[in-house]
DNA sequence: TTTAGCACTCCATCGCTTCGAGTGCTAACG
DNA sequence: CGTTAGCACTCGAAGCGATGGAGTGCTAAA
C-alpha cells in the first residue's frame, strides 16, 4: 500500500529531526513542522498507523517515534532530498585533494583521513573495487648472491617493492634475464592466471630457473594479494562522539570491526557509485546497528575503489551522501589518467 | 626521610590492589593481607602517614586510599617485584615474533600488534629510536621519460621505493649515470649531511644533472625523514576496557594522541632499554594521567627502535614491564644481523 | 476527516532515607 | 611508645517514592 504524502511528509519530518537530536519525535513537534497546519491529534492518528505499517517505534508507549530500518530506507530511496554542495564545498574537498602525493595508496590514504575528519565519522577506503590489479612491469635489483629487491608497477601508478630472499644461490648477471622473463611473461595479466602461465613454462627452462622464477611469482602473487585486499580504516574515534556509542561495549565493538575484522566491511561489487546499507542490512552481525554509505570511484580507465563511511542508524544521509559523492568525484578526477595535474603545470 | 619497612610493604598493597580493582583500598582489605598480623586500627594511622607524606591520597574522607603518581613512582622504583617470564610465556611471544616476513616495518608492524594483544593496551613502535636512518645504496628505474622509480636500500633491511617525477625530461639513459652519483656520494651518510654533499657537487656537474640530481635527494631527503618519524600506534580500542576510560570525552582525548597526535607520544632518545613514565612526569598534556611504558630494541648493529604502551596510570607496571622486555628482546634476537633465520635453514 | 479534550502511561528527576565501608580520634593496654 | 579496641562520624552508593512533563490513545463533537 502506498503511503499518502501527508504520511511521507511526516515520515520525512520524523527521520530528520530523530537524525539530529537522537531522542524520539513527538506529534506536536511534527505538527510545528508541517507545511500545511493540522493538529497535533492528526499527526498522532497518522503516526498510529505509520508505527504498525513498520516505519516508526517507540521506544516506550509514552515516548515519541523513532524511525525503524524500513523507515530510513524510504526515507533514503524517496523522501531525502538530495543535497547539492555549495561551490565552496566543493572547493574545500578538491583543496584537501589536490595533494603533491604521487602515489596511489598515500593519496587514498589521505583522502580517507579526509573524509572522516569532514563527516565526522569513521572512514574507510580501498583501491581495488572491480577489477584485478596487474602488473605493469617487474624489476628485480640484486642485493648479494641470496637477495634482491623486487619492484612492481601496478596499475594505477602504483609501486610495490619487496625484499626477497632466494631459495638458490643466484648469480648477480642472472637477475635481468629473470626479470625479462617476468616481464614477457606476466605482466598484464590478472594474478590469477600467473598460476597458468608458470606451468606453460615449466619444460621451456632449466630446472634452477623455474624454481626461481616460481618463487618470484609466488611473491609478486603475495604482494598482489595483500594490495587487492587492503582496506584502510580512519577515524574510528569519531564515535566515542556519538550518543549511541556512550555505551562502552558496543563502541568497542564496532572497533574492532574497523581495525581488526576490515573484511566484515561492506565491499559492495556491483555497479552504481554508491551504495547505501541500513542497520540490519548489513551482512555482519557487528554492523547490524550502524549504517554504511559507500561511494565508488574510479582509478584510471579499467580500476576503481571504494570509499565509505560506518555511522548509527540515524546517520545524516543527505549530508554524508553529497559529501562522499564529491569526494567520490573528486578523487575520479584527480585520478584520471591524462590531465596529469603535475603535466598541467607544465604545459603552462 | 626514609619510609619504615612496613609502610613500605603497606604502600606496596595498597598499590597492587589498585591496579587490579581500580577502587581506592581500606585499612581493613590491607590488615588482611598483612604478613605480620596487625589492626586495621594500627594500618589507619599508617596510611594517615604516608597520605600527609603524598604517596597516598583519598577521593573523599570517607573512602580508602588510592596510590598518587609519586607513590607509584616508589613502587616502581623499590617496591615493585620484577616479573619474570615464564618459559611458556617467553616461548609465546617469540613464536608471535617468529614471522616469515622479511621486511622491517612489517616485523614491527606486526610486533606492535602482538603487544598491544597481549597486553591489552594501546600500544607504539618505532623503527628509528637513536641513529640515523642511512642509505645503503639507491637505484633508479626509469618509467619513461619523466617518471622514474627511486628505490632506496637503507639500514635494517628495509626498501622504500617510490615513483619520482623528474621536473626535466630525462633520457633514460641517464639514469644510471645519476644513481651511480646517487651512490657514490650519498650512501652510508645521515641525511642531513646530504646538503653539504650536494653543495659540494655544484660545480662539477651540468646544470640540468644537478637539478635532477638535487631533485632525487630531496625525494629520498623526503622518504627518509617520513620513515625516520614514523610511530606506528595500535591497539587504542582496549582503552575502552578500562573503567577509567568509560568517560567518552577522556577516551577521545587519547585516542586522539594515538591517531593524530604521535608526536605527543614519549620517544626517549637517552640510555637504558626501559623507561617508565608515571602519569603528570608525561610532558604532553593529553597524556598527564596515563602511564607510558617504552622499552628499546636494537635492529642490528648501530640503528635502535622502541616499543611502548600507554594505559592508566594504575597498570600494571611489574606485568607489562616483563612483557615488554620480553618483546624487546625478541626483537633484538630477530634483528640480529648475523644469525639469519632463513640461512639458518639453509645452514642446516 | 479533523480536532479538542481528557485520562493515562511511563520515564526522568529530585529529594529522602538507608546502608555500609571507611575514617580519625581517644583511651586503654602491654 | 607503639598497638589496639571502640566509637562516633563522614560520605557516597543504592534504593524508594513522589512529582512533573512529555507524549500517547481514545472518544466525541465539529
Amino acid at each position: 500500500m502506498e503511503l499518502t504524502d501527508r504520511k511521507k511528509q511526516i515520515l520525512k519530518i520524523v527521520v530528520e529531526n530523530y537524525i539530529h537530536t537522537a531522542e524520539p519525535v513527538g506529534s506536536k513537534t511534527i505538527a510545528a513542522r508541517m507545511e500545511r497546519r493540522v493538529s497535533s491529534a492528526t499527526i498522532r492518528n497518522e503516526l498510529a498507523e505509520l508505527t504498525e505499517m513498520g516505519y516508526l517505534e517507540q521506544p516506550h508507549t509514552s515516548a515519541g517515534r523513532a524511525p525503524t530500518p524500513k523507515g530510513y530506507r524510504l526515507y533514503v530511496d524517496e523522501l531525502m532530498e538530495r543535497q547539492r554542495l555549495s561551490v565552496r564545498e566543493t572547493e574545500e574537498i578538491n583543496a584537501v585533494l589536490r595533494t603533491r602525493l604521487k602515489e596511489l595508496d598515500a593519496i587514498i590514504a589521505q583522502a580517507g583521513r579526509a573524509v572522516s575528519s569532514f563527516l565526522n565519522y569513521p572512514a574507510y577506503v580501498t583501491a581495488t573495487g572491480k577489477k584485478q590489479l596487474i602488473v605493469r612491469r617487474f624489476d628485480l635489483i640484486p642485493v648479494d648472491e641470496w637477495d634482491c629487491i623486487g619492484v612492481m608497477m601496478l596499475s594505477g601508478n602504483r609501486v610495490k617493492s619487496h625484499l626477497i630472499r632466494m631459495q638458490l644461490k643466484v648469480d648477480p648477471e642472472q637477475f635481468p634475464a629473470l626479470a625479462s622473463l617476468l616481464n614477457a611473461h606476466f605482466t598484464e595479466i590478472p594474478a590469477a592466471e600467473m598460476g597458468e602461465r608458470l606451468m606453460e613454462l615449466t619444460e621451456q627452462l632449466p630446472a634452477p630457473m623455474f624454481l626461481l622464477l616460481s618463487q618470484l611469482i609466488a611473491a609478486a602473487g603475495d604482494a598482489l594479494e595483500e594490495q587487492q585486499q587492503k582496506i584502510i580504516t580512519t577515524g574510528a574515534r569519531a564515535l566515542l562522539k556519538l550518543p549511541e556509542f556512550r555505551d562502552a561495549e558496543k563502541a568497542h565493538a564496532l572497533m574492532s570491526v574497523l581495525s581488526d575484522g576490515k573484511e566484515n566491511l561492506p565491499v559492495p561489487s556491483d555497479a552504481g557509485p554508491m551504495k547505501i546499507l541500513i542497520g540490519p542490512e548489513n551482512v555482519a552481525d557487528a554492523l547490524k546497528d550502524t549504517s554504511v554509505v559507500v561511494a565508488s570511484y574510479d582509478i584510471g580507465e579499467d580500476m576503481r575503489g571504494l570509499v565509505g563511511v560506518v555511522g548509527p542508524t540515524r546517520m545524516d544521509y543527505a549530508s554524508v551522501i553529497a559529501r562522499l559523492s564529491g569526494f567520490a568525484d573528486g578523487l575520479t578526477r584527480l585520478l584520471e589518467p591524462h590531465p596529469d595535474p603535475l603535466k598541467e603545470d607544465k604545459d603552462k
